[in-house]
DNA sequence: GTAAAGTTTGACTGACTTTGACCAAATACT
DNA sequence: AGTATTTGGTCAAAGTCAGTCAAACTTTAC
């Protein structure tokens, strides 16, 4: 069954469609799905991320908002900041996998190969202490996105 | 006798029927069975395995649920060995490299795909010790054949 | 009859969600 | 300007699921 989340994810997704942005009222859209406006928040934190693809403004008092847009990528821009700054030395599963989406999304990878990452790098398979497993996946992955500035240096 | 374990075993076979998927919740199975639900974990462990052609998801908090699905391993005989006997719990470099290129040879695997796999698993990204590294490059690989052999499978 | 293998149980842990009390900022109205 | 009102932000507690692990029990194999 799908959570409270779930269907407010969902609505705020189908509001945006092919829009580069909206802006919502958090006080309205709780209680449109009658539940605390916190709620909202949680659901922006977890769900539209920078990881995937969203970047989120607000501003307080009367007529107040919250506006939510897309990320549009210049494709090496956005590799070269993850490899370099976003990431780090760790890089937990669920993040990962949210880059990977919008990868895939952006047609940088294909699912195929996304899955392939996934699979590489999940906790289930990488059978370490789980400290030596985020940092692993960090540098994995980074292997993975240099090589793929590295092919698309190729084909200029 | 049938034990718990088995009657819970048949019982999701028969509602997984002809489906790809199924999506159960642990505690109300348990509740449904009266068992502890750890149980349920037992039977999935013990019987819904890679090895017996189904692969299983979860999430946890409201709203989880545990997703099993059907792979096909008798269809591809060459990736099923590998997976079931030939590549075991260690795999160097090297012999992955190998395998990958004969992947890549049959059309089993893209060139970039392959790629992708060497440079997830290198030695040089696994910052482990050299034991723990050709295990981890085992079992990661494998997964990432009963991968194929799964979307293979929704292709048809 | 005993050892090994398989099963059952429950305490503990971890991940995700929901709720509400309290805080901070921006505007609206004296 | 100063204060009330209207927003949104933060955080921690409570709730809801699933995962892990080891001890106890049962069955099977020898």
């Amino acid at each position: 069954m799908a959570s409270i989340s779930d269907i407010i994810e969902n609505f705020i997704l189908k509001t945006l469609g092919d829009s580069e942005s909206i802006e919502i009222s958090r006080n309205d859209l709780a209680e449109f799905f009658s539940c605390a406006p916190s709620q909202i928040n949680y659901v922006l934190e977890t769900r539209f991320t920078i990881d995937r693809g969203f970047a989120r403004e607000s501003k307080r008092g009367g007529s107040g908002f919250i506006k939510i847009s897309k990320v549009n990528i210049d494709d090496d821009n956005y590799v070269r900041k993850l490899v370099l700054e976003s990431i780090g030395d760790e890089l937990k599963e669920t993040r990962m996998g949210h880059i990977l989406d919008k990868l895939t999304e952006e047609s940088i990878l294909s699912k195929a190969e996304a899955d392939i990452v996934k699979t590489c790098l999940s906790d289930d398979n990488l059978i370490v202490p789980n400290l030596l497993r985020d940092k692993i996946r960090a540098k994995s992955f980074k292997g993975v996105l240099v090589n793929l500035l590295k092919s698309g240096e190729e084909n200029k």
